[in-house]
DNA sequence: TACATTGTTCGACTAATTTCGAAATACAAC
DNA sequence: GTTGTATTTCGAAATTAGTCGAACAATGTA
């Protein structure tokens, strides 16, 4: 396989677009390509397995997520930041927002 | 139970969101809310089973994108609008954001 | 050509989620 | 209290999603 298919921003839905950035490791990935730009897979693979970030790297594609573009042996990673975001205006201050200390500090209040 | 216990606000990550919009039933509910307004729960069930929609409700409930205040025998939901919006701007147009067929007919082409 | 590198695909397994009937709970009205 | 309505909880079955090793494909380099 030379080259990924990408689907139209306009072909994605809000759907899947919540249904990819369900998983920890996705939105994880997501959040890496926000901050510091295109990276390979094995970069964003935390000693992972390649065929799981595979799986994943191909779901965050086919929801319109991420744009894969092959360079030689590897294959370069972004997120479609602009076209994310004037399709669905917020969605990429969604993604960066990780603020899992005090959200989890604030869970453990609640929950008390 | 006399009545349910809502996170803060604060507490409500965008995965908590993300995963709680991954399901359609759960989007179709939120929608319904967000251009209705307030509903009880046999308002949003179409005919489906209650302890089905009770589950959903509750997912919805817990990633603090509803609320639900009991008023004599019936729940009354509603979307956290102000508060989602406050905390993840543009959330609320994206759970509005519904052009299936639109979005259908792009991934028929995109297909080809 | 052979080899190393990067990543995908396949298939099997496991884990998580969804579904739904039956029983239970909550409340209002009689 | 008994009845009726609205909804939850429980438990089990069905479905879907995630994980990972092994085999495969594409590219670059010696």
């Amino acid at each position: 396989m030379v080259r990924y298919e990408h689907p139209p921003i306009s072909a994605v839905s809000a759907r899947d677009v919540f249904q990819a950035l369900s998983d920890p490791i996705r939105l994880e990935i997501a959040r890496r390509l926000a901050r510091r730009g295109a990276q390979n897979c094995s970069e964003l693979s935390d000693a992972r397995p390649r065929s799981t970030m595979s799986h994943h790297f191909k779901v965050l594609r086919d929801a319109g997520v991420v744009r894969t573009l092959v360079q030689g042996t590897e294959h370069i990673n972004s997120l479609r930041s602009e076209e994310l975001e004037s399709r669905f205006p917020g969605i990429v201050a969604m993604i960066l927002d990780d603020d899992d200390e005090r959200s989890e500090a604030d869970a453990a209040a609640f929950a008390r």
